[in-house]
DNA sequence: TTGAAAGCGTTACCAT
DNA sequence: ATGGTAACGCTTTCAA
């Protein structure tokens, strides 16, 4: 069923009838009443490639996957994001396109998306340190809103973030209040920016103490349980031992935790750890295992605020970009009690 | 740049350039030469909804996640698929779309696809036994292949499965074969159809031995890590603890794991746990875990089959629909050695 | 080997 | 309030 068949059937002009049914208001009550029950009747919908071209809009989204990130799809927060971000567009008529590449040709499907007219906007996912994307995406031409901020860029460019340094300066600071004075940073690679942000909250919570920061509890890499778990190995059998851990991610929580156990220690009472964007119910399941979470339902919430953003930056592309800043929840589950003492 | 612009530029019309640039054979070489080199210059690809409206293709394959199947863009798995029919596809010029909506509204997705002709074809994903949306989609006429097979369906359809029954059978034997005799299964939820097929094989395997299965050793339920945790307590609670755990999910094995370490036993050597679909390294790293794993790249295998597949059957709908088996590699890491005794 | 023109299914402008 | 028609950018048929 197309326009022009339903027209014809119904005696009236495509005009008219896409007029209804596009709720202009120059239609009459009863031709609209008479359109709308018609079209409901045929199940019809416009095809979204005729309706394309006219309006010259694509109505989707795009968002590229490069393949070396591979815990960002495997990541659950990216899976939340998604599911915030999917269903504030589908509510505005936009579809989400995925395009999964290797590192080297992100910037050419960029390219493409704009010369096939592929998409209308699309979202950048975990942006680096002065990340080259945005200077090429403001070049391109095709409308964007990066998930994360870019130290370093300074042409101006539209952003949502949580805010990750106040919740890492906000979890350590309430580490420190339990009387830690020993807290781990396991954190990403640093040319992700978030993760520079992180431990800048972190170094403030401890200058704020004066609680010099220890190189040696500082460490940085993809967040691989792997990496959670020799890092946290590591640190366990050192002289002076931390007893509290802030992780970046769950993944890598998962080996931090292990390595605790394995260490014949015990989580939460030996070692306390809060682990960033994380509510998962399989580590808040064991009863015994007290940890502290700022909630996967920010990264969800950042993912409605980021489509809500983007659907209004593509309606006026003159606008000077808006960005926007979430504070993610810090849920605090049970507390640890003052921090161990060792000998 | 449009082929309107181009072809005056060249001073040719735009169905020469239309032609040379799609390897019509009836162009000299000396202007498809100059075409080419033209559309390079001015980085020309055709309009995607022009192209899609002239040939009545979308060139998209659709892949609706109901937002129930939490687990499905959680588990590391469906990443790996995406990636293997990610590639496939854009081999081929397809774009991947994925529409995330709450159960109920499956169906009208699909029938929105089909009327607003969004996509070429859809992938059915996590099959149940006896799936109705394989009716519905073979009613609408949109063209799928189901990832899996789905038992009590009559009507044909085309599918890409792993061998679950096989691979589980295989896996059984090998801890038969270890002298196990006490092997428990952590099985998925039993309307999914490759739970009953994985049973299925563990279940052969153990009638193959003479073994009588024990239903107290078989649990089934949604994949979290909270009901591996859960059971393999319970089940190591009991008099006759099992030996051996077949697990039908890396999330599940995270709690298998930990509940074997918090009931004070050894992963490896006083329970031996095989996982399907994983090979995450993070289950590997610990050398003191000996595990043995269907491989997840089996999977990424089945994603690119599963492309190709779907295209071939996009590109001639009149044949009857073809599918494909196959065999999961078992990968053996280190041998467990011969099932513990108990007294 | 090349080109003119129709057609794909909409929307949007200009009439009426 | 309704309709005719051009336009969107491409492919494809028919002619030359």
């Amino acid at each position: 069923m197309n326009l022009k068949t339903l027209a014809e059937e119904l005696g009236l002009s495509q005009t008219t009838v896409s007029r209804a049914l596009n709720g202009y208001p120059e239609v009459s009550e009863a031709t609209r009443r008479r359109v709308e029950e018609a079209a409901r009747r045929h199940n019809y919908r416009p095809n979204s490639r005729a309706k394309g071209l006219a309006t010259g809009r694509a109505m989707v989204i795009g968002q590229v996957i490069p393949t070396s990130v591979q815990h960002e799809m495997v990541n659950p927060i990216f899976g939340d994001f998604v599911a915030g971000a999917s269903l504030t567009f589908s509510r505005f008529g936009y579809d989400m396109m995925f395009t999964r590449v290797p590192d080297a040709d992100e910037s050419a499907v960029y390219r493409e998306y704009r010369a096939r007219g592929a998409v209308d906007a699309v979202i950048l996912q975990g942006p680096l340190v002065e990340d080259q994307r945005i200077p090429l995406l403001n070049q391109i031409g095709l409308p964007f809103i990066v998930h994360g901020r870019s130290t370093g860029i300074t042409e101006p460019y539209a952003w949502v973030d949580v805010n990750n340094k106040r919740s890492f300066q906000h979890a350590t600071e309430f580490l420190i209040h339990l009387g830690h004075r020993r807290i781990a940073l396991i954190n990403g690679l640093e040319t992700m920016d978030f993760a520079q942000r992180r431990r800048a909250g972190y170094l403030a919570a401890l200058a704020e103490a004066a609680i010099a920061p220890d190189p040696a509890l500082m460490r940085s890499d993809e967040m691989t349980e792997h990496f959670g778990y020799s890092q946290t190995r590591q640190m366990l059998a050192m002289d002076q031992p931390p007893t509290a851990i802030m992780a970046s991610s769950m993944i890598a929580a998962l080996g931090i935790r292990r390595a605790i156990e394995e260490s014949g220690l015990t989580m939460g009472r030996d070692v306390s750890v809060i682990t960033h964007d994380d509510d998962l119910s399989y580590l808040k399941n064991g009863q015994d295992v007290p940890i502290f979470t700022a909630t996967r339902s920010s990264v969800r919430k950042a993912g409605e605020v980021l489509a809500q953003c983007l659907v209004d930056r593509i309606n006026t592309p003159d606008a000077p970009p808006q960005s926007r800043m979430l504070e993610a929840e810090l849920l605090v589950g049970r507390s640890t009690g003052p921090a161990p003492q060792r000998t």
